[in-house]
DNA sequence: TAATAAAGTTAGACTAATCTAACAATATTT
DNA sequence: AAATATTGTTAGATTAGTCTAACTTTATTA
């Protein structure tokens, strides 16, 4: 049986090396400070998971899952996206709320339990926010998508997810009343100090990388292909 | 913030000097039983949840709950009965497997999500074994019962809870099929070994006191007045 | 390639919750 | 009231997860 601890970590190592393109496998100073720990603690951690198998590393080297750390750190994940789900669809919690309480949700062990609620929700392919629920044996389907700030200047696009799930970010994304499936067109994309202003809802409004690098979109030419100039 | 541990000694302290009637404070072995954990553990523990204010206590004497205490553990207790009640009615999970997943569940603290489970399910009174639920400020109504032991040869009564929630107990319960609010009828009481005969739904059966003692009934004037010779 | 910077490790300490083993206080019984 | 039994406490150890501070290894750059 993991602990709370271990569990995080695995869910980070997920985070990191699967849903963070490009990466599979992970420093130990981008990890402690992905999970806010000095790096001595992941250090030590490391070498706990790789007894247990769960890891693959060596001294010195790049932290990476194995399969059955794959696995487990995704059943973290199913479970903390299918408890999202419930409290927003069932509960009416907001969006910005439901991230903290799945938090400590998704550490009840319990097979069972989740086959039931995900059976309750009628089987969710992707939580509030967008992202994609592992389904029970750890399979997920990451969708093909791109942030608002590589979209070209005069094109439109759909959100369909965000990245950042934190609380201040998902209060201003509902502040300007931003939904996902919403249509957004970029207007206009300012070299000198990376800001953009882009048009939903009829509204105009000009926003920051820290915006649109956490807005995930598809146009209607990367709904259907993966290259895409939108 | 309560850890995890101190709340389950504050639970077992109203269950014990709260739900256990004639008795308001306790020693530290029996505290130290009932968590099966060693008295020396109680004795650390009851030093710290004092200077916490959480019990009342000195040095060889007898724990007993703060007013604080009272509370905390009651909301403990009305997040595990919550959470109970929703596997039971919304996930379909049977009478002896709900009290496990509420050991694990009644340790999110958030009052604003049992509030709205608490609306969700429209504001439950007693969970699925027959238990009051306690209301937002840790009050309950803990309602006049005999158990069935208690129950004269001859006379009719209704089952209203179970004392027992092991799983053993309810699965044997669920077995022999019985439920809440049935009528029982105490048919014959044998003094030699003290078992039990006892009719419900057309059947006759044999019970022993294992069973009697951990069944909770009223009988039709009992329901009324405290005071009966049922 | 030698110096410096960045990344990672180890040793030793801390806290919470537990244990065992030895001891101390209180209660009961003859 | 003395002996015995019951009940409770203390000291010291253990484990998990964390820290700081000192050290080592690997990478970068002048």
């Amino acid at each position: 049986m993991l602990s709370f601890t271990e569990e995080n970590y695995l869910k980070a190592l997920v985070q990191l090396t699967v849903f963070e393109d490009g990466k599979s496998e992970v420093g130990v100073n981008r990890l402690a400070s992905y999970l806010e720990v000095k790096p001595a603690t992941v250090s030590d951690m490391a070498r706990k998971l790789k007894v247990k198998a769960l890891v693959n590393y060596e001294k010195y080297g790049k932290i990476s899952l194995s399969e059955l750390g794959r696995k487990e750190g995704m059943m973290v994940i199913r479970r903390h996206r299918l408890w999202e789900t419930f409290l927003y669809q069932k509960l009416d919690f907001t969006w910005d709320e439901i991230h903290e309480l799945a938090e400590e949700l998704e550490h009840i062990h319990s097979k069972k339990l989740m086959n039931r609620l995900d059976q309750f929700l009628d089987f969710p392919d992707f939580d509030p926010h967008g992202d994609a629920i592992p389904n029970e044996d750890g399979d997920i389907i990451i969708p093909f998508r791109r942030t608002l700030s590589e979209v070209k200047e005069g094109k439109k696009c759909k959100m369909v997810a965000v990245k950042d799930n934190s609380t201040e970010f998902l209060k201003y994304v509902d502040k300007i009343g931003l939904k996902i499936e919403d249509e957004i067109q970029v207007i206009k994309k300012e070299d000198f100090d990376s800001l953009t202003t882009i048009q939903f809802n009829t509204k105009e409004l000009v926003v920051s990388p820290k915006f649109t690098d956490n807005i995930f979109v598809l146009c209607a030419i990367c709904l259907k292909a993966k290259e895409c100039d939108c």
